[in-house]
DNA sequence: CATAACTGTAACAAATTTAATTACATTAAA
DNA sequence: TTTAATGTAATTAAATTTGTTACAGTTATG
């Protein structure tokens, strides 16, 4: 279980706290206490969601992809996509048993409703009113 | 990110198939295919929660705790306690940032509120329907 | 009552995953 | 042309998870 959601979160906060400024991935690994390659790597991901837009060069930096109305937090969990909320075992189960061969597709299938409840639950949150929370 | 809960469900599936008897822990490892140290490790934190009951000495083994109808996804869900399903970050945020002073806080509630969803998403499946898949 | 077949648990080792670091190429403003 | 950024690869370090070994405790059974 890692912190990419958290990550991701507070990056877009800081993002949305000086709207239209460009910010850079050294101040943000500031404010969240990580490496700026760490932040840079989150950002290249939220990016390829339209999430955050960049530039590059001196004077160069981050600023949100889209209205802070416009993206919610459902949107995050999907681009960040920790991997399944239930977790996920390695094991290969006993394909001769019958509760062994079936169980991972059950499994699966329960997986997929529970993370259509997280998403759901997220969907109904905006950024901008969690940041507003910071202001 | 592990596979507890996967392995608690496929323990509480496969005591559900013979009801009444009493199954070692090295027949449910051969199912799941992982080590039976591992299993009786799951099984003492699942017998914590009333869910598993357990007798020691030869012919001895586990069985469920109580009626499966009467024990709820979402019961083993708690039991297993993956930790916050939305991940769970390490950073230390930086207290003079106003963003990282408070984030962690409003994080929490978040991860509170999606885990409330989770566990009432399972609570409509009972051990008993999910078992029921595999006879 | 001795043995065999289990559970219970601790201690350690291996494997995997996550986070951090270093290095440097690329870009664009000043 | 220098400076301050992003972009990204490669490597290392740390933390977590899983697997293993060993053995003490328990109880049915011959």
């Amino acid at each position: 279980m890692n912190g990419q959601f958290q990550i991701a979160m507070h990056i877009l906060t800081l993002l949305d706290q000086e709207p239209g400024e460009l910010i850079s991935s050294e101040y943000i690994a500031g404010s969240i206490n990580i490496n700026p390659v760490l932040v840079r790597k989150e950002i290249k991901n939220l990016r390829n969601y339209g999430l955050i837009t960049s530039k590059e060069g001196q004077a160069g930096g981050y600023s949100l992809g889209r209205s802070p109305e416009k993206i919610t937090l459902g949107d995050v969990y999907k681009a960040v996509n920790n991997g399944p909320a239930l977790g996920q075992a390695k094991n290969l189960p006993n394909p001769d048993c019958p509760v062994g061969r079936q169980i991972n597709q059950h499994l699966n299938t329960l997986a997929d409703d529970v993370q259509l409840a997280i998403i759901n639950q997220l969907n109904s949150i905006t950024l901008a009113a969690f940041s507003l929370k910071f202001k």
